[in-house]
DNA sequence: CTAGAACCTCAACTAATGTTGAGGTCAATC
DNA sequence: GATTGACCTCAACATTAGTTGAGGTTCTAG
């Protein structure tokens, strides 16, 4: 028996229920180039079922601190039009994972100083690295600076 | 000679270039009860010198995500009306330090999941602590929920 | 074939975190 | 004592990440 029905792409609401994101998000996502959907004759959508990954991937990434449009530009490092293969995927985690290290470095950073700056109650505007943490994140690189909230 | 200059109350722009923190900023953080200010005679702002330290705090939550609200929070447990001591500060920090800790501790455990899970291509929704992380969170205590992103 | 669930678009709204500008006042210096 | 930079308030705008609702269409089960 060929399992034909699991091939079958993903209405709206399937894709919904099945990620945890709301349709309304899905069409959000759509109009913000992060996903894209086929077209039934009568306008519905219809989704690769690869797009759940894909929608995964945006989720854990957001539940990580990134925003949308950075996302957005890593997803489309992924093959336009054909399902990613698991090594177009691997690929994409391995930058991925890349940041969150450097993400997880600079919050033990920030901790170590919480420590010693804070904690001490002294929280030197001058002198301390959290204050001034372009001192050290710019000096591990510049991708770390990505960490850092905007402004 | 007595360092008189040093105690006199900081005007917001003296606050704002200290801190780094613009004046529209430092207005609306005021608006939302994060500072506050005495006034001069003709209504202007005056601030008492450990609003610096305020301001710092401020900067760094934000620097690890937390949302003003729970820095009002915090920061509504220090005392009222008299300049904290460094024991006000520490009791602060304690706290601030855990959640930290905390938010270390499930981004380490993201990046691991991501090693097996994305990383590997297979990014299971069924069965992905990254995708059901109340699952994993959740067994740890309450407090892991707060640093999961709203939604 | 028809009822009702699921879907469509578009516009308006929300919330957080501010910025910008208009119009007017204060204060420190020449 | 006037000028000029710093300050004041208030309202409107910006951005991100969506949600809500109105009004209309499509799909599927009986």
């Amino acid at each position: 028996m060929p399992q034909a029905a699991t091939h079958r792409p993903l209405t709206i609401g399937e894709l919904s229920e099945r990620s945890g994101v709301s349709a309304s998000a899905l069409h959000f996502y759509e109009r913000n180039g992060l996903i894209e959907a086929e077209r039934t004759a009568g306008n519905q959508r219809r989704y690769r079922r690869d797009t759940l990954r894909r929608v995964a991937f945006i989720k854990t990434s957001q539940r990580v601190g990134l925003p949308l449009k950075d996302i957005r530009e890593a997803l489309d490092s992924l093959p336009e039009g054909r399902t990613p293969t698991k090594h177009d995927w691997a690929k994409l985690s391995l930058r991925w994972r890349k940041e969150l290290d450097e993400r997880i470095a600079a919050l033990q950073h920030l901790r170590n100083d919480l420590d010693g700056c804070i904690g001490c109650g002294c929280l030197s505007l001058k002198s301390c690295t959290l204050q001034n943490p372009s001192d050290e994140l710019g000096a591990s690189g510049a991708g770390a600076q990505r960490w850092t909230l905007p402004k």
